[in-house]
RNA sequence: GCCCGAGUGGCGGAAUUGGUAUACGCGUUCGACUUAAAAUCGAAUGGAGAAAUCCGUAUGGGUUCAAGUCCCAUCUCGGGCACCA
């Protein structure tokens, strides 16, 4: 008898799959159609590791599961190539990104399927190749079509180390999300796009979502939607009149600067706009406060403390993020102005503090300490009043807003590796797209990918790349003519280009469109999605292209992902999270080629623990999958200590509780897989495994063990499969098979286990009979001697409560 | 600080959602095979006790015929948010 060999069967297999595709997704008009994928990789120079693996099996599992079930599948595969760590280690070893990429997909190709899923390789897709952004810029040109892709000035988080500003969504804690070293703010003119549009229909529709809470509650959270009212208080006569230096509040109306992202539209001469979710209070408002960066501070600080309120502000702007998190002690400056409160028409002081907020609300509070928390302590620190307030209408001060947390996305990135911004500026200085028959805009190849603190990107240097010449229309003569312009410098977000790879896939290598219409009508939306990081950006910002897209027509639907798993990271043995550093990363082309193999891996780490949750690897554990597997090999493959076989069973129960094994085996697995409770499917297919030898196998009870299989340990169920000549179409349970002739009852005296009960099914419906032999139970006798109170008898749970 | 989630054997974890707690795997112990080891196969394995039994799902209370599951309080751990007016 040959011996399992786990690394013979697998490369044969993978062999097969490799020449056959057998996993090509198809457009089946009429047959149900299951869309799946992962969270398209980073091809890291490192390959693959165990978290990787976990991600592609829950997919495999799940498309092999449907594909069995003769469903229309897809499972596509792909990377995100553009990023830091490739053009970092291009600036360190001079080597081109572009190359480096290369080489980092082929070997992640390679150790993919060395793992044996079933993907539809044609599919790939890679977003730094010119085919893929391309349809990256176009995406952008339709943003910017309709207004929704825009150039603001504002203060921005800058990451000294990589030279590039950062979204919000990239920023953690006050450090930079790629390198981990704090941020700073620099003032400067980025790209954006306009989320912030979209925010009232993103946070609406999470509840609707097939999503794990804990992620919905995060972009709840992110969008931070609250309604309230703003109301203008007007500034009282300063007391002196200001210098002659600075700009003067008479006369004008006063436009805050589009630097701060503060309301565009105008505010009232002389006045001060708050933000309020409470304007009931407005009678206990007894001074406003102003965020430092608030444009109005200098026009309004007294001569006599000028110089002060602009030190503080001054050191606020300077101030990192985490000195501000840091510090929650109230610090604050009176700029010697005052405003009125337009209900009580009380002159109340105006304050500059960093407790409030530059970017939310119109950047101006009006503090009511006797109400909020924050005035208050601010109020004592200061010694400024705080009176008692009767909640009133508000109607007459204010107007009903409602402000948003969330940001607009900052896409712009001081970056060479990245796609570029399909946009040139011309003579003017004015913002022209780029015309689409002239994409892609290629991303040109250099010599030095170094970016510099001047705030532009290495693709300053590519002197050549950065003359382009765009047709402009004449506004008098209406006529075209050629104009010479300068190329963007900016590359996109990296995060752009992963907000539309789902639609790619149905038609990857189409030249006409970004997605073909007809594919798109018949693959997306994304069925099942599954990931472990990106819970806020990515998965918000797919969200928001989707609603995008669809408005424009090119989409079907407006939510991109039906289910989303969420798996738990693999740590390390010691419980700690795997690195380079500390020494304790596993490898999984490792474990395989220890002799283990990719069935084992894969199985394991579907049976490591509930899906959702991190998991210890435990090298131990895995040896008993592998024995698991070596089990069902000796099974399939004749064994001398394989029990008895099926001629030799008794023909009444033995045939008949074999039936109920298995159907209750399929039932299981099923049942598991559809909840993605994989870690009980394999027990289940255990249980199945260690009740066969005991009580012997036919061919069929071998056959729903390879169709079983196949989802975790492909190979080996192919192989099982084919010795015993069979396709692996899905079982079907019959619950006909699961009802037992005889079933056990269970007795209960107070709740408490006494006995147990064998009677024939049919009795369950007679709780008389079953009561009385209960009751003649000698165990049970036993409790029942000084009499009994009631019985209770759940037919369902097979039980009989005595009560005594 | 606020909002979620979770605490079950020596370990990872099961438990039809109120109905036989500890499935499956690891580890441990014993046995078979072997000159021996490995591999494989079989058996045992929550604690106490000679046994009958008793005690056991973080802790303390409660509801119920019946609680790992529901309610209240406390403790511990994880996650998210964190001056958002």
């Amino acid at each position: 008898m040959d011996r399992y060999e786990p690394l013979k069967i697998e490369a044969k297999w993978q062999e097969k799959w490799e020449k056959e595709k057998p996993y090509r997704a198809e457009i089946k008009k009429g047959t149900p159609k299951m869309y799946l994928a992962e969270m398209f990789p980073y091809p890291s120079g490192a390959g693959l590791h165990v978290g990787h693996v976990r991600n592609f099996t829950i997919v495999d599992v799940l498309t092999r599961f449907y594909e069995q079930q003769r469903l229309s599948v897809m499972r596509p595969f792909g990377y995100d190539t553009f990023g830091l760590p490739a053009e970092n280690y291009a600036i360190k070893t001079g080597t081109a990104p572009q190359a480096v990429t290369k080489t980092n997909i082929d070997n992640f190709r390679k150790q993919a399927k060395r793992l044996g899923y079933a993907i539809d390789w044609d599919r790939e897709i890679n977003t730094s190749s010119p085919e893929y952004y391309k349809w990256t810029q176009w995406c952008f040109l339709q943003l910017y079509k309709k207004g929704l892709a825009y150039q603001k000035e504002s203060y921005q988080w800058w990451c000294p180390v990589d030279q590039t500003v950062l979204a919000n969504e990239q920023v953690e804690n006050g450090k930079c999300w790629r390198c981990g070293h704090e941020v700073e703010k620099k003032k400067m003119k980025q790209w954006f796009f306009k989320i912030t549009e979209y925010a009232d229909e993103l946070l609406d529709e999470i509840d609707a979502l097939d999503w794990p809470d804990k992620i919905k509650t995060m972009q709840k959270n992110w969008i931070g939607r609250s309604t309230g009212a703003e109301i203008d208080f007007a500034l009282a006569v300063p007391s002196s009149s200001g210098r002659s230096s600075r700009p003067s509040l008479r006369g004008s109306s006063l436009r805050p600067r589009s630097n701060c992202g503060f309301p565009s539209e105008e505010v009232p001469a002389r006045a001060i706009r708050v933000f309020t979710t409470r304007p009931d209070t407005i009678h206990g408002a007894t001074f406003l406060v102003l965020a430092p960066e608030h444009p109005i501070i200098e026009l309004i600080a007294t001569d006599d403390v000028y110089d002060a309120v602009m030190k503080y502000k001054d050191d606020a702007l300077k101030k990192s993020e985490i000195e501000r998190q840091e510090n929650k002690e109230k610090t604050g400056v009176f700029t010697g102005a005052y405003a009125i409160n337009p209900a009580t028409k009380e002159k109340i002081p105006i304050w500059v503090a960093d407790y409030v907020l530059a970017g939310y609300g119109t950047g101006a509070i009006m503090a009511v300490p006797a109400m909020d928390e924050r005035d208050h302590e601010f109020a004592e620190k200061f010694d400024l009043p705080i009176v008692e307030t009767e909640l009133c209408d508000f109607d007459q001060f204010g107007t009903p807003k409602t402000t948003y947390k969330m940001r607009d996305w900052l896409i712009s990135r001081q970056r060479y590796w990245g796609c570029p911004i399909p946009i040139a500026y011309g003579k003017d200085g004015n913002a022209h797209p780029i015309p689409e028959d002239q994409l892609p805009v290629m991303l040109p190849e250099i010599d030095d990918y170094k970016p510099d603190a001047s705030g532009r990107s290495a693709l300053a240097k590519a002197k050549d790349w950065l003359k382009v010449e765009i047709p402009v229309k004449d506004p008098k003569t209406g006529k075209t003519h050629m104009e010479e312009m300068t190329r963007e410098t900016d590359t996109l977000d990296g995060y752009a280009c992963s907000s539309w790879y789902l639609w790619r896939y149905v038609s990857p290598h189409d030249a006409e469109h970004a997605w073909d219409p007809e594919a798109i009508k018949y693959w997306a939306p994304t069925d099942v999605y599954v990931g472990a990081d990106h819970a806020v950006a990515h998965l918000l910002y797919i969200r928001f292209w989707c609603k995008f897209f669809a408005d424009m027509g090119y989409l079907p639907f407006r939510e991109p992902i039906k289910k989303l798993i969420y798996h738990g990271y693999i740590n390390a043995p010691d419980g700690k999270k795997m690195s380079k550093s500390k020494g304790n990363v596993i490898d999984p082309l490792d474990v395989i080629d220890e002799g283990y193999g990719a069935d084992t891996l894969r199985t394991y780490e579907m049976f490591i623990g509930p899906v959702e949750l991190d998991a210890a690897w435990d090298p131990r554990s895995v040896g008993g999958v592998y024995r698991f597997l070596n089990r069902c090999y000796n099974l399939c493959f004749g064994g001398e200590s394989v029990g008895a076989s099926s001629e030799e069973r008794s023909e009444e129960d033995g045939t008949k509780d074999s039936l109920a094994l298995r159907h209750k085996t399929i039932k299981k697995v099923t049942e598991d897989i559809y909840k993605c409770q994989f870690n009980t499917a394999v027990a289940a297919l255990m249980e199945y495994v260690n009740e066969l030898y005991k009580v012997g196998a036919d061919r069929e009870d071998l056959v729903t063990l390879g169709k079983l299989l196949k989802p975790f340990a492909p190979h080996l169920a192919s192989e099982i499969l084919e010795k015993l000549d069979a396709d692996d179409e899905w079982p079907k349970w019959d619950e006909k098979y699961l009802i037992d002739d005889t079933v056990e009852v269970v007795v209960q005296v107070n709740g408490k286990l006494r006995a147990k009960l064998l009677v024939a099914v049919d009795d369950l419906e007679d709780e008389k009979k079953i009561t009385d032999l209960a009751l003649n139970d000698k165990k049970v006798q036993k409790y029942t001697e000084g009499g009994i109170k009631k019985t209770i008898f759940v037919k369902k749970a097979k039980l009989l409560n005595i009560v005594i």
